[in-house]
Parts: C-alpha cells; structure tokens; sequence
RNA sequence: GCCCGCAUCGUCUAGCGGUCAGGACCUCACCCUUUCAAGGUGGCAACCGGGGUUCGACUCCCCGUGCGGGUACCA
C-alpha cells in the first residue's frame, strides 16, 4: 500500500466530539497504517464563529488521544503556517488566477436579492443557485467595487458532469446545472473554506482528502476548481456520519459530549480509540477489542463502511471496561491519580487489584474505594440485619469476628473465613446471605469490594472498630425498630 | 422544493449468487462465587417493500419507501 499522506482540518468553532474526532482517526489510521503522514490543519476562515479556547482544546484532544500529527500546529512543517488565517496572501494570489483564467467572477449582489431568488427558484421546483447576474455585467462590477461596494468572488461552474471515485462510495456523479456558483472570497477577504481547502489539500501535498459525508455535495465544486487551477485532484474518502440515538448527525448542538469530557469521566483513550474504529469499521475478523496497534495493523480504508452509524454509549462502556482490565498495572496505577488525588502511588498499587476488575470507567474507582480511604457510612437505604439473616446469627457472626480479629489480628484471613462460614451453616444460613453483615459492617454497603480484602487493607484497627459499631448498631435497631 | 448518500438482530457489524445468515454490545437464564464484579456456558433477536436478472438471491439491476446529509459571504 502507498504511503497516504493526509490531514484533519478542523474548525475552531467548539470542542472535538466523538464525531469529529472519528473521521480524524481514520486519517490518523490511514496514514500510519501505510507509513504515511498526518497533517493537522486549523480551518478558521469564519471569523463570526470563532471560539477562542477551542484551539486549544482541539490540539489537547488530539495529543490526550495520541493522534500525532507529523506537521501542524506547534510542530510546523515544510508547508506551514498550519492555520489558514495566516494563509490569506496565498488564497488572494489564487483567486487572482482564477479570475484572470475566466475561472471565478466578481458578484456584487445584495444578499437580500439572493435570498429572495432562491425562494422564487423553490417556489419554480428549480435548483437552488446563483442566476449569474453579474456575470453578464463585470464591467459594471468593476466599477461597484472600485467605489468601494463590498462584493465577493465566485466560482463559474462549469457546464457538464462532475465524477469521482470516492474510496468508500464508488462512482459519485453530479449534473453541473444543479450545483451553485460557489463564493471563493467573502467581501471581508477571507476565503471561504472551499477555496480555502483546495488550495491548501494541493500546497500540502495531499493524497488523500478523508472528511465526512456531508461534504459530498460540495466536492463537485472542489473537483471544478482543482480542474481550474490545473492540479490533479486527490482521491476523496467521504466517511458516514456518526449518528446519536435520534439518528442525527452528532453535534454539540444536541447534546454529545466532548472527547475531554469523556476524559474527565474515566475513559481510556485507547477504549475511545477502539470504540470509534468500530463506528463505521471493521476489520473482517471477529476481533474487536483493538490496541492502537493493532488497529494500526489491521486499518484500511477500503474496509469503511458506506453507512451512517449510531454511536452506543454501552458498547463504549464495555470496550472501556475491558482495556481497563487489560491495561498495564502501573499504568493503570498512573491514570488513577486523576481520580483519585489524595492517594499515594503506594495507596494505588494496593488499590487496583482490587478495583480493576470492577471499573467500568476509571471514575468508578471513587466510589468503590471510598470506604477504604475514609470513614465508611452506612448506605441509609441499607436492610440490617440483612434479609435472610436472624438477629440472633448476625449478633454472632459479629462476636467472632470481632473476637477473631482481636485475637488474630488480620493475618490469616482464610481462616476467619472458614470459621464464620462454619458458624453460618451450623445456623443454617447460607454464606451468600450471611455474609452481607461483614459487608455492611466494614463497607457500609452490602456489596462492593471484597470484604476480606477490604479488611486487610483498612488494618486491624478500623477493621475491629467497623465489626464493633455495627454490633452496636444491631442492638440499637433491635430495641427501637426503625418506623415504617 | 432541488440534489446527493444510505438501507442485515434494539445498536455496531460479518457476508461479497448456493451459509442452520456469523460475531460483539444490550438483555435473559445458568455456572463459578464471601457480596458486587470479572470470567464461562446457553437463550431471545435481523436480511425495508415490490418488480426483474439467474437453476438459485441478503448479495446484481430498477422502482418505491424510510432514514440521513447538502442546499450560506458556516465549516
């Protein structure tokens, strides 16, 4: 496979979703998965929409996913600047080329007067386009513009078909009469992003144009201008769209959550790396827990789906549950401390022996270990003694382990576990249900992490103490039922 | 309105003319088990409709229908 060479040009408008970042991660995996390279290109060209911090947050994104970019932003590169508003003079010397090869034309018409066409061309059941008015009057544009009357540029659409071979749709054909005479240059200078966008995916050398598929009605306008210019176009990717559970595109605007956030709710980078790859494509194998790697071995282009997909928040939640369990030890030791900032490394490493096994997200390990750090509150919804469960045999089993614990200390858990297993079924009560007083008495929950577990690494002290309380607990309940 | 794209279990998908239509998530049951998980086993569940083409269509073609996208001096 050729080395692909090719970008992620994203707009400055918002933060990175899932969708967003999908269609970049195809073009990371494209490129890396054929020795190729990854162009990061920052398309800000509307400066009404402009959000400042998003800069910023685009490039956090992409380097918190470890989607690196061979030239961009902060890195540079032979094709620089990255950033298309400090392009500008290499956008006018184009749009001066198309003007000079009859390519493009100056239209000063109000944007009232187009508005109205276009209902009057819907009204007529006609395509919505430009009617070329000012074509057939430059010389009068001439002059509007010279007394200073703001005007844009347009490109002239040729007459005819536009095709291409789109390497995930195939065949694409367009009659030219149905596509509008795009504006290149907008009156206030900057380029819009389909002049901007040609000129930039040629300069930078690009092979491949992966972006989603809303941009297939434009690219027919694309292909026009390439053709104007004299440049050979790229091939073009169009990859489905990510859809929410209302099957719409997904936006900010509806609610999907930023890539960050999902970061700061426990995800795995490489879990939201696997669960995206999935969303449109597959390997062809029944494989589909992916390292980046692996995916990286696996991708190919040609393997992209043709069909929208609907992100599923529990296919993510599982996908992240099990990087977690297959994530290395002290990596998982590392990635912790966000959540849980008051531990010592040392505190961790005893944690997630016991935590991992249980997370779905990394923020998981809050509460599950909670009554391992601090004091443990009894759940106020908790049933004590516990369903199943005499009084009499809870007030027991509490006795000998608090007698055992005292005695014995923590050292050999085993033993205290037989010995209250023992004392359960000599009362015939079944461990599974008896064991719910220990839960409640050390984790103030009746499930949660495992309690010998749980005991050994609160210490003796907290343990004894814990065991103690609740069979305090027992007979205050016993003397004074709880009303209702 | 005009143009384009898409169409297999609820969701993500495999399939590329002949399969008991496979897998994963979700869900249910069971096993394991000191709880909860994890893990294991099994169950439920799909080819949008109608025409063709063909000995034979989920698969190819056409038409509907549905869904999505575009239709801006936004990207």
């Amino acid at each position: 496979m050729a080395p692909i060479r090719t970008r992620f040009a994203p707009s400055p408008t918002g933060f990175l979703h899932l969708g967003n970042v999908r269609t970049a991660l195809f073009a990371w995996l494209a490129a890396r998965s054929t020795g190729g390279s990854f162009v990061l290109r920052i398309e800000d060209t509307d400066q009404g929409r402009y959000v400042p911090e998003s800069e910023a947050a685009i490039l956090e994104t992409l380097q918190w996913l470890e989607l690196t970019w061979d030239e961009g932003p902060e890195v540079g590169g032979p094709q620089g600047p990255y950033i298309q508003s400090l392009r500008l003079d290499l956008y006018a010397e184009h749009a001066r080329r198309l003007v000079e090869s009859g390519a493009a034309y100056w239209c000063t018409c109000a944007p009232e007067r187009l508005t109205e066409m276009r209902l009057e061309q819907q009204r007529l059941h006609q395509p919505p386009r430009y009617d070329r008015r000012c074509l057939s009057r430059q010389d009068q544009v001439a002059a509007e513009r010279e007394s200073g009357m703001p005007a844009v540029l347009r490109l002239r659409m040729p007459a005819g078909t536009t095709e291409w071979d789109d390497v995930i749709h195939g065949l694409i054909r367009y009659d030219n009469a149905d596509i509008d005479d795009q504006v290149l240059l907008k009156s206030d200078g900057f380029p819009t992003y389909h002049l901007a966008v040609v000129v930039d995916d040629h300069l930078m050398g690009i092979s491949h144009v992966i972006r989603s598929d809303e941009w297939i009605p434009s690219t027919p306008k694309h292909l026009a201008i390439y053709a104007a210019l004299g440049w050979e176009a790229p091939r073009f990717c169009h990859a489905p769209n990510v859809l929410d559970e209302s099957r719409q595109k997904l936006s900010k605007r509806r609610g999907a959550r930023t890539v960050l956030e999902y970061a700061e709710l426990g995800y795995l980078p490489e879990a939201l790396i696997n669960a995206m790859a999935l969303l449109g494509w597959s390997s062809g194998t029944e494989q589909e827990v992916f390292s980046r790697e692996e995916l990286i071995a696996a991708f190919s282009l040609e393997r992209v789906q043709s069909s929208p997909a609907v992100f599923d928040a529990h296919r993510l939640d599982s996908l992240n549950g099990l990087h977690i369990r297959r994530m290395d030890g002290e990596a998982l030791v590392a990635a912790l401390e966000f959540h849980l900032p008051e531990t010592s490394i040392e505190t961790r490493r005893r944690l997630v022996p016991l935590l991992r096994e249980r997370m779905i997200t990394l923020r998981d390990a809050v509460a599950l270990a909670e009554p391992l750090l601090g004091p443990a509150p009894w759940d106020p919804d908790v049933v004590f003694p516990p369903r199943k469960v005499d009084p009499e045999t809870t007030g027991a089993l509490l006795d000998v382990a608090v007698a055992e614990v005292e005695a014995r200390g923590l050292d050999d858990l085993e033993a205290m576990r037989l010995r209250l297993t023992e004392l359960l079924e000599s009362r015939g009560v079944k461990a599974r249900d008896g064991f719910r007083v220990l839960y409640i008495a050390i984790l103030g929950h009746p499930s949660g992490l495992p309690v010998f577990d749980a005991m050994a690494f609160i210490g003796v002290e907290k343990s004894a103490e814990r065991l103690r309380m609740a069979r305090q607990e027992l007979d205050r309940r016993r003397s004074s039922p709880p009303a209702g």
